[in-house]
DNA sequence: GCTAAATATACCTTGACACGTATATGCTCT
DNA sequence: AGAGCATATACGTGTCAAGGTATATTTAGC
């Protein structure tokens, strides 16, 4: 409950957030759209509430919800560091396929323990 | 195990993804810096790599992890619709302003059961 | 006031997952 | 070959959160 990443771990939340970026609704018009339950709705939105990510208003009997933009602002601040690794990324990339280019020793096993520019390929790891 | 979302909802591997997006790192490296567990370090690895955020190279007994790009850049993905959001906020935050201080006609919503320009704020609110 | 609609909450059960402890695997060096 | 380091995995345990069922609360309309 704690976290902003946790809160939208939950497949049914982001649906709901989803649905909010269009137009406020109200909790039977997320029901219906989404189909979910009434319960699984109002507690999802609960959560969601109590994280800044919707507010609600009331009108009548039903309730209004929708969507803050704080939380969300606070996972893509997050990603901010790694968008900057993309960019520095896709130099690696191009040198790494670079030096692909010219061999691929399918046999060197033994190497000597220096370590550094020294990589080789496992064919094990990558599961 | 799911989604890219249910895996960064761990502090402790978003934790060690911040530590990779400088460079690679052995797990010893990180189990140091993170003081973390050493079998914590690993089974987190372990969840990273099979979702794709890392791969790994063997150096030796080392095993170095390093980023991979493209889930993090499935959930950018996903924030996109948002930011759009965020945009246009801005003005709706600024008709609401505006109906606050009572006038702008910025056509009224109107229920269809017209409701009196509905007077006393709701207790339960914003919780 | 009574009924039906819309929404919220309480309680319970179940499953997933994070962690710790112990152990296995693999590699290097002597 | 054996010792020691680095990393991975197996297993048992506790916690926590999601969903279901039942019920409470509020409001509109008669």
């Amino acid at each position: 409950m704690g976290s902003v990443f946790e809160i939208i771990s939950e497949p049914n939340r982001r649906a709901i957030l989803s649905l909010l970026v269009s137009s406020q609704q109200s909790v039977g018009e997320i029901e219906r759209q989404l189909r979910m339950p009434q319960t699984t709705v109002s507690k999802h939105l609960r959560v969601l509430r109590d994280a800044g990510f919707v507010e609600s208003t009331v009108d009548a009997q039903r309730r209004l919800y929708r969507l803050k933009p704080e939380p969300l602002q606070e996972v893509d601040a997050w990603l901010r560091q790694f968008r900057r690794f993309w960019s520095a990324h896709v130099d690696a990339l191009e040198r790494h396929l670079d030096r692909m280019g010219q061999n691929t020793p399918t046999r060197r096993k033994t190497r000597k323990k220096q370590r550094g520019p020294n990589r080789e390929h496992h064919k094990g790891e990558t599961k």
